[in-house]
DNA sequence: CTTTCTAGTTATCGTTTGATAAATATCGCA
DNA sequence: TGCGATATTTATCAAACGATAACTAGAAAG
C-alpha cells in the first residue's frame, strides 16, 4: 500500500489576541448569518474549533456578542468624511456624492446591514447611538452645508421638517443595502447612479421644501 | 373576619376557533417584541395560560409561527388601493397623498414593522413575496401613471433607474417607520408632511431624471 | 343530578443550551 | 530531547427548551 499520508491542515499557531481576533471576525460572519440567539455550539463548528474553547477567549457568550457589536459599529467611519462634508472649496453636489459612494461601500456589506438591524431590533445601545451619529455627522452637516451653499448667513438650526426630509433622502439610499442584503431583493447594479439621482432629487427639492411653510 | 370572596378574572368562554385567533393576535404582540426565537414558555405566560396548551391549538411551534406570518402579511393590502393609484380622474400627485397616507397608517404599526424585518432577516418566503407585490402594485404602477400623465402614451416599460428612484422615494417614507419603530427614535410627528415632502422632492426629480441618460 | 365532552393543568420526557472542570495535545525554549 | 506553558479537546453539569401523556375542572346535554 502506498503511505496513506496524514495532510494536516493546521495553520500556523497565532498568538492569544490574534486567535481572539480571528474569532471575533468569523463570529461576525455567523451572527450576521444566523442572528444572535444561535447556539455556540454551531458557532464552534464554523470556527473549525470546539464549544468550550469560546470559554477560554470570551467569559461568556454575552461578552462575545458585545465584541462583535463594537467591532461591527467602531471604525466604520472614517475621520476624512468629517473634513470632506464640510470642504466649502468643493461644491456640495460633489461633495455628496463622494461621500455617499465611500459611505455606501462601507456599510453595504452583508454582515454590517444585517447586524445592524438584528441589534436595532434587540434595541442595543450601540444601535442608538449610531443614529445619533448619522443625525449630527451627516445630515445635519449637509443641511448646514446647503444652507451656506445658497447663502443663508444665519447661523439657525435647521428645522424639523429640513431634518426629516434629510432622513428620507438617506433613508432611500440605505433602504437600497436592505433591499440587497436583507431581503435579497435584486437591485439597480449601478449603485454610484442610484446616489445621484437620489441626490439630484433631494437637492432639486430641499429649497422648495424649506422655504414652504405649509399649515 | 370578612368573608374573602374568591374573585375569578376569568373571562366568558370562547369557541375554539376565537380563543385560537386571540391565541394569534397575542402571538404577534410577543414575537413582535421578544422575536421568533423566544421560549414558548415565555409565550405562554404572555398568554396568561400554560405552556402545553399552546400545543392543543397549534402542532408546532413552527406552526404557530406561520400562522403569525399570515396573519400579520395577508389582509394589509387594501384592495381600493388598487384602484386609487389608477384612478385618472385624479391627479397622480393626490393619489399618491392618499395612497401613502392611507399605505402608511396600515403598516407603521410597532407590531407589523417589527415582524416584517424579523421574517426578512430569517429570508422566509412570504417577506420576498411581500417586497415583489411592493414592486408591481406600487412602484411600477406608480411609474406607469406618472408616463400616462406627463403625455407618454408608448406602452414602454420603466428603465432600472426609473424604477430604482421609485425605490429610493419608497423606502425614504418606509425608513420613517423604520427609525420610529425599530430604532425608536424621535421622527418628525406629521407624518402627513414627511409624505407630503417626499412626494413633492420625487414627482420633481423623476423628470430629469428619466429623461436624463447617463453613461 | 349525572354523564359527557373538552379546555386547561400538572408532570415529565428527551434534547439542546450556556458554562465548567479535568484531561490531552502542541508549541516555545533550555 | 525533554520540560514548562498554554492551546485545545473530552466529559459533564444544571437549566431551559419543544413536545407529549395523563390527569382535572367546568360547562353543556340528557
Amino acid at each position: 500500500m502506498s503511505e496513506t499520508v496524514q495532510v494536516k491542515p493546521r495553520k500556523k499557531r497565532l498568538s492569544s489576541t490574534e486567535r481572539r481576533a480571528e474569532f471575533i471576525t468569523k463570529a461576525i460572519e455567523f451572527f450576521a448569518e444566523e442572528g444572535f440567539e444561535s447556539s455556540t455550539r454551531d458557532l464552534a463548528r464554523h470556527l473549525g474549533v470546539t464549544q468550550p474553547l469560546l470559554y477560554r477567549y470570551f467569559p461568556s457568550k454575552n461578552d462575545l456578542i458585545k465584541e462583535v457589536y463594537q467591532t461591527v459599529y467602531l471604525n466604520r467611519w472614517r475621520e476624512e468624511w468629517d473634513e470632506l462634508l464640510c470642504d466649502r472649496n468643493r461644491p456640495l453636489r460633489e461633495r455628496l456624492q463622494t461621500f455617499y459612494e465611500a459611505y455606501t461601500d462601507a456599510i453595504f456589506a452583508r454582515e454590517w446591514m444585517r447586524i445592524f438591524l438584528f441589534s436595532g431590533l434587540k434595541g442595543v445601545e450601540i444601535n442608538r447611538w449610531y443614529v445619533g451619529l448619522v443625525n449630527e455627522r451627516i445630515l445635519n452637516r449637509i443641511l448646514t452645508e446647503h444652507r451656506f451653499e445658497n447663502g443663508d448667513i444665519s447661523d439657525r438650526q435647521a428645522t424639523p421638517e429640513e431634518l426629516e426630509l434629510a432622513w428620507v433622502m438617506h433613508g432611500g439610499i440605505f433602504y437600497y443595502g436592505i433591499r440587497k442584503h436583507i431581503y435579497e431583493s435584486p437591485v439597480l447594479d449601478d449603485k454610484s447612479r442610484m446616489i445621484s439621482d437620489a441626490l439630484d432629487v433631494f437637492l432639486a427639492g430641499i429649497g422648495a421644501v424649506s422655504s414652504t411653510s405649509k399649515n
